[in-house]
DNA sequence: ATGTCC
């Protein structure tokens, strides 16, 4: 794959056919893919070719791997003019997430209770494949109401308060979602594991503020120096994983009468204005709200043990995607225009000044919540203004290591004791899956952050390290 | 990511 450097941060794929517009990817050097191990950039040319795209197919600097289109990527299609929307474009776990809730609590306070926390956050949080949930749904109308309702059903049920939907991507629940769109296989895979963490790399961490480079910004987010956090990292489970393969298959079928080829069939995609196109978009929403009811419940089951252990109380940051597809209007060539935004292991990141910002976060900008790898570090950092990627930036660290790798780099070491010696307590979590998630697995987090903001993607303005965490 | 193959 040729790539030509325009700028430190940012490489071109020039448009060859069939591509319909360049492919740009924002990273350093050494953050690219090494085209030996990782065919990503090959699938940031693929995604140029889908009907409809404008601008060009992006790449953020944690880009890897993925099912069709690359995670890490950023894809626009002009809705009024044949757009597609591709559920691969998405991913399989339909609204990932990650929620920050800041404690009133500083580091120091916490030290004599934090092995008591993270016990009483390993009981109170259900994880692993499958199994458990925090709420026991009592019949499919309850569901439809999750599905539906998002976040902000969870708190009219009592798991939280009003200000949390103050705090979340659109207000806790995104509009559109059709629970007839979803099939009867997903509701049953769904049912039973509401309010549950999963698995791989979804967590639950206890962190400490470790440096705020942006003082106006973090307090207006509600964080200062030294103050415990809890990050919250978890999707739609078995639900999104259903509704992403049972389209996936819907679209391979009718791509061809609607006149749609593709050179790889995990693009398999439909015009965002056609039957399958707005059947999957009204699925798609439905997992975004159970993912978002998902955050909610375990930030309320958190919250609990904060106050039983600590006594200190747990507010909100924000509550932020990054797989999602999302009709959003933006300028091109001039124009305002209805574009499907779809981000797949991408964040947004809505600069000062924007609509959908709350008040109290309107002159400083969106949170936007990158998990770092395990045990390493994760940042909050904030959108700018005219930033390119229609308001877009990196998710996390990115995987260089298949898990199998991964497993294979870990033979013979013990992955919790190297997390003790590094004074992490961890719950849960087979040894292999925390192998699987070891640092060595990932890029550095902080080089995909600065390359991000080299990039004129976001602005940093806290960095978080982990004290303990619960995992899947 | 995922009842890691209905």
């Amino acid at each position: 794959m040729e790539l030509v450097e325009e700028s430190p941060y940012r490489f071109r794929i020039d448009r060859h056919d069939p591509m319909r517009v360049p492919g740009v990817v924002f990273a350093s050097r050494s953050l690219l893919p090494d085209a030996g191990e990782d065919r990503s950039l090959e699938q940031v040319a693929n995604v140029a070719t889908l009907p409809g795209i404008v601008d060009a197919s992006y790449a953020m600097p944690d880009v890897h791997w993925g099912y069709g289109f690359p995670i890490g990527g950023v894809a626009a299609t002009d809705v009024a003019n044949g757009g597609v929307v591709s559920p691969g474009g998405v991913g399989f776990d339909i609204s990932c997430g990650v929620r920050l809730l800041a404690a009133d609590l500083d580091r120091d306070g916490l030290r004599p209770r934090l092995d008591a926390l993270m016990d009483g956050l390993g009981e109170a949080t259900p994880r692993g494949m499958g199994r458990g949930a925090v709420w026991h749904l009592s019949d499919r109308a309850e569901l439809d109401a999750v599905l539906r309702g998002g976040s902000r059903y969870a708190v009219e049920r009592g798991f939280g308060v009003e200000r949390d939907l103050h705090r979340c991507e659109d207000a806790g629940a995104v509009g559109d979602a059709d629970p007839a769109r979803v099939s009867e296989r997903a509701i049953e895979r769904g049912a039973r594991q509401v309010g549950s963490l999963g698995s791989g790399n979804h967590f639950l961490e206890v962190q400490a503020v470790e440096e705020v480079y942006d003082d106006t910004a973090a307090t207006a987010f509600g964080l200062r120096p030294g103050q415990v956090c809890v990050m919250i990292h978890c999707g739609s489970r078995g639900l999104g994983h259903q509704i992403c393969t049972d389209y996936v298959r819907k679209m391979e079928q009718v791509m061809a009468r609607h006149g749609i080829e593709v050179p790889d069939r995990q693009l398999a995609c439909a015009p965002v204005t056609s039957a399958e196109g707005r059947a999957y978009l009204g699925a798609m929403a439905a997992a975004a709200n159970y993912a978002r009811a998902n955050r909610q419940l375990l930030a309320d089951a958190a919250r609990k043990v904060f106050a039983r252990v600590t006594g200190s109380r747990l507010d909100l940051v924000y509550d932020i995607s990054h797989n999602l597809a999302k009709i959003e209007t933006h300028g091109v060539d001039g124009e305002r225009r209805a574009l499907c935004v779809h981000r797949k292991g991408a964040t947004r990141a809505l600069p000062p000044g924007h609509d959908d910002l709350p008040d109290d976060l309107r002159d400083v900008g969106q949170p936007v919540l990158i998990p770092g790898s395990m045990g390493t570090g994760s940042y909050v950092l904030t959108g700018v203004p005219g930033a390119p990627a229609f308001a877009s930036t990196c998710h996390g660290a990115g995987r260089v290591q298949s898990r199998k790798q991964a497993v294979r780099s870990e033979r013979g070491l013990d992955p919790r004791a190297q997390l003790a010696a590094r004074d992490i307590a961890v719950r849960g979590a087979s040894r292999r899956g925390l192998a699987e998630e070891m640092p060595a697995a990932y890029k550095d987090v902080s080089a995909v952050v600065a390359a991000a903001e080299g990039a004129g993607l976001c602005r940093k303005v806290a960095r978080l390290v982990p004290l303990g965490v619960v995992k899947g």
